[in-house]
DNA sequence: GCTTGACCTTTCAGTTAGGGGAGAGTTTAA
DNA sequence: TTAAACTCTCCCCTAACTGAAAGGTCAAGC
């Protein structure tokens, strides 16, 4: 099938699997001819899964390991366990940090009359050497 | 002062005040002659009033905005507020989002055996449509 | 057989917020 | 005087695409 085809069934868009296409991340065959990309049923298959780790927030790096892992009848399902876990604690690390920040912010907002007098606490807190 | 001094006082590196310098986000006087930028008591407090606002989260466009209230001393702090208010629900946002995707994976990597097996329940949801 | 329109191709540029480094000019201290 | 340290501009690089431009291909309808 053509492009449009399998970014229609994989739930991406054209410009997204001829990305993935460039870099490497599918191989999907091209005629010499036309330049015209022939996708397979398994392409639109890696090309679905690729979508579901995206947006579990694996990089595309990320994606391109637990790809081959995909492909690897044999692998151990400790190394997609690994990096599973590691994808998690990235996230935690990412939240708290969040957290943080949005404590932090909501702190000053909450001392902050919001009214139309000058007199501000959070730009004060910006301006605090 | 040169951009290694303001630099330092504002605890920036040399290229991001460059760049800030670039963008107009500050207007030190620059020499015709040599080149050089001379900065300013006030830049320099200018750039600490940015590097915190970034700390905070804050796009280089909302610095801008923040920025050109803190110089306006006629503002009315309910525009410092809503823009906080506003970062604050952006952190929100992503917060909910990120503990969903945490909640996923975690689900999933709980049920992973992670040995030397293949069998993956983690590349099965993956692989589901 | 021709045209139209949908679809496909490559390539370039832009997005965020700078980082790295080259090559050249400037300043300062020994 | 010279070497080190500092500064300048310019260009490429990052992640993961998106948009536009300019052109080739294909199927349907007349």
């Amino acid at each position: 099938m053509n492009i449009g085809q399998a970014a229609k069934l994989s739930g991406l868009t054209v410009k997204t699997v001829r990305y993935y296409a460039n870099i490497g991340l599918i191989m999907p065959l091209q005629d010499n001819q036309t330049g015209y990309r022939s996708f397979s049923e398994d392409d639109v298959a890696k090309l679905q899964f690729i979508g579901k780790a995206r947006r579990f927030d694996f990089s595309i790096n990320e994606c391109r390991e637990l790809l081959s892992l995909y492909q690897d009848k044999n692998r151990p399902s400790s190394e997609v366990k690994a990096l599973t876990l590691e994808k998690i604690a990235q996230i935690d690390s990412k939240l708290d940090e969040l957290t943080r920040l949005r404590d932090q912010l909501s702190h000053l907002a909450n001392h902050c009359q919001g009214d139309g007098r000058p007199e501000c606490p959070i730009l004060d807190a910006l301006s605090r050497s």
